[in-house]
DNA sequence: TGTAAAATTCACAATTTCTTAATGCCAAAA
DNA sequence: TTTTGGCATTAAGAAATTGTGAATTTTACA
């Protein structure tokens, strides 16, 4: 089930999120301020956060810098709520990890359709403790730290395997080298700029050419 | 998994209890205040809740009190966290619903020799892991702690056979060396990093070395 | 309390994985 | 056509990790 978590200090809107979400079946989680929203963040690890801006002490852009920073939510979607379509606060909402947002007042239609495409655009199969991930003539098992490819089976070394399992993980989406390289390598670990190329030369030489393409001068992405 | 929700307003405390009740396999929420622990109370609903008596605005004997008037939380087990044996708040803490309390400084093993006891006098049977687990050519008992392989009657000790045992529940899975630790050792024991090696390789030495595989720099599994 | 088995440690050896550096290749810009 | 920026390829050696035999300490229990 899709665990939504929804931060305001405001019961109404609260409850009225809440009411119309669960309607539509999703698994909901409130909290009524920043601090303690991190807090349940942590815990229930949702799909989803639903985030008001305005909030007493710590405001939502914060909460979201602050969940950005750890890869534990590198998946989950952050929704702003904002009073006024022309306030600013949008633009820096987004450029500090924001999936969306929608403007109060909030019409339930849209509030729905808007959480839905975005969880159809999240990847479909790898619901974040989703362990196994099928795509192409590949089965990619987490746990196993193995790839089937066809009936063959392959056990990629670690970096590897981490690499592949990052792409996957979003199917499609264009990698920076600045995001492998902070993701897998984490932001303190320096290596040269040849490093992720070897790797990716090495998986391609496992998994078949054809999958990972380069973007030239952006970065690596897992086609399918 | 047992769900525990601990509501202390002291960082140090909640981390402290939370270690020592991961370390036993419990599942841990943690909250800093009354009012966001009733909160989590409703959506968590776990089998046991931790109680801080002495909070800033809403104290642990009102969350009690509140908890208890809703038949959700009955059997909810409710302990309580007090600085001294002599507080006379224990008394009112257990007329309020709670089923026991913890004195400060909290030793851990008091700690959770309560807590298990608690649940053990809640919970009447917990059915067990399946105790003859038979893969490759081994047929492993857990009671008897032995291992057939082929016709051949192997006696591990002890480590040994919690170690194949550990391998063996996951057949395929790769477990860390972090995860054999706290799982065979417990994470408060402090062994060598060659440790692991040698009943690795004690093990190959008796069941064969095909089975047990190395992954480097990730950790070992057992194939088939 | 003595003793044997079990568990752990240690110092290296053996492997595997990772990174780099040098060079080639290609397409787009000058 | 030449230059240039960015990526690919390769092989080599660094670095990290695990394996091993023997020694040492603990533990269980007679």
């Amino acid at each position: 089930m899709t665990k939504i978590l929804i931060v305001d200090d405001e019961t109404d809107i609260l409850d009225f999120l809440s009411y119309n979400l669960k309607k539509e079946g999703f698994d909901i989680y409130t909290c009524s301020d920043g601090k303690s929203a991190i807090q349940m963040a942590h815990q229930i690890l949702p799909q989803l956060i639903i985030l008001d801006i305005m909030m007493p002490e710590m405001d939502g852009v914060e909460v979201c810098r602050t969940l950005r920073t750890e890869s534990e939510f590198d998946q989950t979607l952050i929704v702003f709520l904002t009073a006024r379509a022309e306030d600013v606060s949008q633009i820096s909402a987004l450029d500090v990890g924001g999936d969306d947002y929608i403007t109060k007042p909030i019409k339930p239609q849209v509030l729905i359709s808007r959480v839905k495409a975005l969880l159809r655009r999240q990847r479909p199969e790898t619901d974040e403790h989703e362990q196994v991930v099928k795509i192409a003539d590949l089965i990619i098992d987490r746990q196993k730290v193995s790839v089937m490819k066809g009936a063959e089976l392959l056990e990629l070394p670690k970096k590897e395997f981490e690499l592949l399992w990052l792409l996957v993980s979003r199917p499609g989406k264009v990698f920076t080298r600045e995001e492998i390289y902070t993701k897998i390598w984490g932001s303190d670990v320096i290596v040269g700029d040849r490093t992720i190329d070897v790797h990716i030369r090495k998986l391609r030489e496992k998994i078949g050419p054809d999958n990972i393409k380069t973007l030239k001068g952006i970065g690596y992405k897992f086609d399918f």
